[in-house]
DNA sequence: ATAGGGTTAG
């Protein structure tokens, strides 16, 4: 009768310590294990396994991994599940080899990993950008007798999304739907719907998200909210407002991503009193404001010209604990710029550079602005000492050189960003091209026309 | 334990 209950006693335990660590209260969690022993009620190995989850989840990978020593001294054994978590831990702070070596020190131990502890690697290998190790894990498990589960299709079908490979994870889809009975989880349907939205191909996307309501899934906030920020990002602001309304009908548009995602695209197009009544709806939901929310807010006040709104709205950020990131700079940094301070706007975004943030965003901003301004000599100094450059970037030059009629530069800057492996605006070639008819030999057209076939052929 | 929001060009 006593053992009973103290085994029931250990469950509620373990209940309570998963959901101390799951709001974040370590050190409550701790003093309940130790209450716990005093009453009698021993931690058993869930309880371990709970608390290591915890410790890597909100500390870090040691000190999970400590924990085992204590396991030990209590006299429980780790389990599968103790080094599932532990490489879940590793994963997390990308460490391949700290991993590999849960893996290796689990077949030590005597432990047969379980398709989790796979599924663990393969998503490492994919985080690390290493799509090919993560295939020959995935590899395998088909050929090993462990079956795989849908998160194993899932996280390989999100891995070679986030590693730029979309057609061969829409070909490993098609595939398994065709020759393995591959029932696709909504899950599923989100991360494909994810990536097509941001390879900005509108209308594979779309067909897809017909194709989920076909096979009897029901759309869910996500899938909303990909398929929304997808019609935004394509321009199809009329449809995306349309999902954003069925959206509401279902009774899914109560959380701040979505409101995040309308707020900028209402706030993009233009509709001043749309973006209002947006904001006070979200804020009227009462959910306590993130960081993405106060940057859309932020940014709204810049794109209004109010900087002092913004600052404050800043501050007002940072007093509840959450630091500016790299999204918040590169919004004030563009506000800076189009409120025609420029000098503020650069010492910003060496501030911002020294703090060790991705700057690239917030120097196509400067970039763009100096262009806009008519600092073209400015602006090309800057383009050739970054090292990182994008579509964007490319952009703002080729096109304002265009304007300034320096179609010589504008061509070469187009071929680079070719070669370099970006997309290009079809109206920036036909400018470039045009204003080298204008002002250059027909020979110089026939030799910038064949480079360009050169250097897409060679990229594609 | 795998999925979504917020920044830039035209």
């Amino acid at each position: 009768m006593r053992g009973m209950f103290l085994r029931l006693s250990t469950k509620l335990l373990n209940i309570s310590i998963a959901s101390l660590c799951k709001a974040k209260q370590l050190e409550k969690a701790e003093s309940a294990i130790i209450d716990g022993i005093r009453l009698g009620v021993l931690p058993d190995v869930i309880t371990y396994n709970t608390l290591i989850t915890g410790y890597c989840q909100l500390i870090s990978f040691d000190a999970g991994y400590s924990v085992i020593h204590r396991m030990r001294e209590a006299g429980i054994k780790p389990d599968v599940v103790t080094y599932n978590s532990l490489m879940a831990g590793a994963t997390k702070q990308h460490s391949l080899s700290q991993c590999l070596n849960m893996l290796d020190e689990m077949l030590d131990s005597g432990i047969i990993p379980d398709v989790w502890s796979y599924n663990t690697l393969m998503h490492c290998f994919f985080k690390l950008g290493k799509p090919d190790e993560a295939y020959r894990v995935f590899h395998d498990i088909l050929l090993k007798n462990i079956s795989p589960c849908q998160a194993t299709f899932n996280i390989m079908i999100n891995g070679l999304c986030k590693n730029g490979l979309t057609t061969k994870a829409l070909r490993l889809f098609r595939d398994l739907q065709r020759h393995h009975e591959y029932i696709p989880e909504i899950i599923t349907y989100n991360i494909l719907l994810n990536s097509l939205c941001e390879s900005l191909m509108w209308k594979d996307m779309m067909r897809l998200y017909d194709e989920l309501h076909e096979l009897g899934h029901s759309p869910n906030a996500i899938t909303y909210t990909t398929i929304m920020k997808g019609c935004f990002r394509c321009r199809r602001f009329d449809v995306g407002v349309e999902i954003f309304v069925e959206m509401k009908r279902n009774g899914y548009a109560h959380d701040l991503f979505s409101y995040c995602t309308i707020i900028g695209a209402l706030l993009k197009s233009g509709q001043k009193q749309d973006t209002y009544n947006c904001i006070a709806h979200m804020i009227k939901i009462g959910y306590e404001l993130d960081l993405a929310s106060f940057n859309t807010l932020i940014n709204l006040h810049c794109k209004e010209g109010k900087l002092e709104h913004a600052y404050n709205l800043v501050n007002v950020a940072e007093e509840s604990g959450k630091n500016c990131d790299k999204y918040t700079h590169t919004i004030l940094i563009d506000g800076l710029c189009q409120a025609g301070e420029i000098d503020v706007a650069w010492r910003h975004l060496e501030h911002m550079k020294k703090m060790g943030f991705d700057c690239l965003v917030a120097f196509n901003c400067f970039i763009n602005s100096l262009c806009k301004g008519g600092h073209l000599d400015y602006a090309l100094r800057i383009f050739y000492s970054m090292d990182v450059k994008d579509a964007f970037t490319y952009s703002s030059l080729i096109h304002n050189l265009c304007l300034a009629r320096r179609y010589h530069l504008a061509a070469k800057l187009l071929l680079s960003c070719i070669r370099d492996g970006f997309r290009t605006l079809k109206a920036d070639q036909k400018a470039v091209v045009k204003g080298l008819s204008t002002t250059g030999s027909k020979l110089d057209v026939k030799r910038f026309k064949l480079k360009l076939r050169i250097a897409k052929l060679s990229y594609y």
